[in-house]
DNA sequence: TCCATTTGACCAAC
DNA sequence: GTTGGTCAAATGGA
């Protein structure tokens, strides 16, 4: 139903890190399908950020850098961000993002589909585009 | 005690 | 009536 609204999507293995600073407000079994769908706004709502994503498990798990097999999800980005610009960056803490970025899975993950070239992914360039209202996305 | 997550209920669109 | 998105109380961990 937020079909009307402008949205961005991509698929990820790691749905959770964007730069951003995410809190789930629901989840839920969709149509009977075998993995629930997540909700997330931005923790920042106060600052009227109004910011959504929706993720949802693929059925079917991609293989990253040709090395192993993990799950696959797809991300929707509804609205974008007006919290403290800047500062969100590293607004996630904790981020277990981190880690896969370093050893290269996030680039494999989102070069899947970017055509970058894997293990050299600019992330703030990349938040950059996630961020950007003006690109609408629909990659899948 | 605070904060994030879980989960069932509620509501609006279809 | 069904489905998808949101709310809010309960719960658990730090």
């Amino acid at each position: 139903r937020n079909n009307d609204k402008r949205s961005r999507s991509l698929i990820t293995v790691v749905p959770h890190y964007d730069g951003h600073h995410w809190r789930k407000y629901g989840q839920k079994n969709i149509n009977g399908r075998e993995h629930a769908r997540s909700y997330y706004r931005c923790a920042y709502t106060e600052q009227n950020c109004p910011a959504t994503k929706t993720i949802r498990q693929q059925d079917h798990n991609v293989t990253i850098n040709c090395e192993e097999e993990t799950a696959k999800y797809i991300v929707v980005y509804y609205g974008h961000h007006t919290c403290c610009d800047g500062n969100t960056r590293n607004g996630a803490k904790n981020d277990p993002g981190m880690d896969l970025i370093q050893n290269g899975k996030m680039a494999g993950a989102v070069t899947e589909l970017q055509k970058f070239d894997p293990g050299d992914v600019d992330m703030p360039a990349l938040i950059e585009v996630l961020d950007n209202p003006e690109l609408n996305w629909d990659i899948i």
